[in-house]
DNA sequence: GAGTGGTCTAGACCACCGT
DNA sequence: CGGTGGTCTAGACCACTCC
């Protein structure tokens, strides 16, 4: 075990003494240089967690003025942070759970060729399932991967477990993903999967994931029950925006 | 006019190298060291400036073997990056326009008023307008705010602008927004406005706009059209995330 | 003007990747 | 092993806010 970076030690110190609300929301923190001084780090070093924790939300700096505990609650529906199905509905504080796991090789759908730039109809794994949320039908989703990456059997030895923590195991962890939302309506198998009737409305999120070198390993789609799911995002203002936290 | 920072100035010079094709995607960087001398600056600002480029997706830094010249193209239609319903429209490469646009004094609709903490019912500024891609009809939308910030003659002023630009000139630049997405399908009033036969497939993003103290400012209810956009999100790998951007 | 966060520097050492 | 990016420090000065 790697002993975790200072600045996230010290994010993890302050993160306690915000959430044990021994600052309440909307106090203001301690100068840097006086914080910096009480914890015996660097102002730099204290600078950076405090991005960190900027970053999360937590935290608001305020030039020329002070460092102030934010207010607002955490996004729980988040879209850009909430990777997995079941994260997503465990966020709505139901249960997750899946059921009519199926795995196959199949050819690959059109879309699906495109995004791991193969020839369409190239054979690959998939894993087909229903996804509940304290027991109702919320979810039908299908994942797939190239056989080299995890074959059907494989696929199948984690029906109820995230695809992520396996695909991490072998060194190819996900970095990032880019979703595609559009609404949709249930056709004829969708709505068998998930018991509702054809023409309901829903979600319909298809994403593909790849490695920080930008190789694609995993494409879903996924279709959310409309009047289950909440989805947020967070948007940044007009002016310049970024994506990912830097130091 | 100030200078911008040291960072920033740092960041324009590579972003210029990068986009002009000096630079080919996938080729690596000189070192840290190197660059920052041959550009006579510290270390810790260059890579303050190369942490810029790589929340906008320019550059990939991978430890122990280099800095690389990303090969992705930036999504177009991002939601978490664009703001401006016109920016939405223009992405898609239409021409964005506006009509049908109507201000008035509106008591708030319940999800309004909590947006803004104010009684429910209370009159606040409201436009309506009807945004067109290449003249046809594709957003049916409503903004809100509070009557002491824009009042309706105000807001019918900039019938064919952007609203943000007018709120920054007061001092209350937009800072981040929340928004919410649902599937829906197109009611008797919507689809009046859109031209399209009711239940037709819409995408609907209720976002709450806040300065960077978190006060509320603006509030709005879009109805896309569902065939003619595509939306994406960008989603961080499992792990810890990030919002915004740090040093 | 005093105090706050924001920027920049110079130098050191560490963790990781490749050969 | 050498070279890369990652972290940390100490100190200086700047820009902004508030009294």
């Amino acid at each position: 075990m790697t002993t975790p970076s200072l600045r996230h030690q010290i994010a993890d110190r302050l993160r306690e003494r915000l959430l044990s609300g021994e600052l309440n929301a909307g106090a203001r923190l301690p100068s840097e240089p006086t914080l910096a001084r009480s914890l015996g780090v660097s102002r730099s070093s204290l600078r950076a967690a405090i991005a960190l924790l900027e970053a999360d939300g937590l935290l608001r700096r305020q030039h020329g003025s002070g460092t102030y505990v934010t207010d607002y609650p955490q996004l729980r529906d988040d879209l850009s942070r909430n990777f997995a199905v079941s994260e997503m509905i465990a966020a709505t504080g139901l249960q997750p759970g899946t059921i009519d796991a199926r795995t196959s090789m199949e050819p690959a759908p059109p879309e699906v060729a495109a995004a791991f730039d193969v020839p369409p109809g190239t054979l690959l794994s998939v894993l087909r399932r229903v996804r509940t949320a304290s027991r109702r039908r919320v979810v039908d989703s299908a994942d797939w991967c190239l056989e080299e990456v995890l074959d059907p059997s494989e696929l199948s030895a984690l029906h109820d477990g995230s695809i992520y923590a396996s695909l991490a195991a072998q060194g190819l962890a996900i970095h990032h993903g880019v979703a595609k939302i559009s609404p949709t309506v249930a056709d004829s198998e969708t709505a068998r999967h998930l018991e509702v009737p054809v023409g309901s409305l829903l979600l319909t999120v298809f994403q593909v994931d790849s490695t920080v070198l930008g190789e694609v390993v995993l494409v879903s789609l996924e279709h959310y029950l409309a009047d289950v799911f909440q989805f947020s995002v967070y948007r940044r203002g007009p002016g310049q925006g970024a994506r990912s936290s830097g130091e």
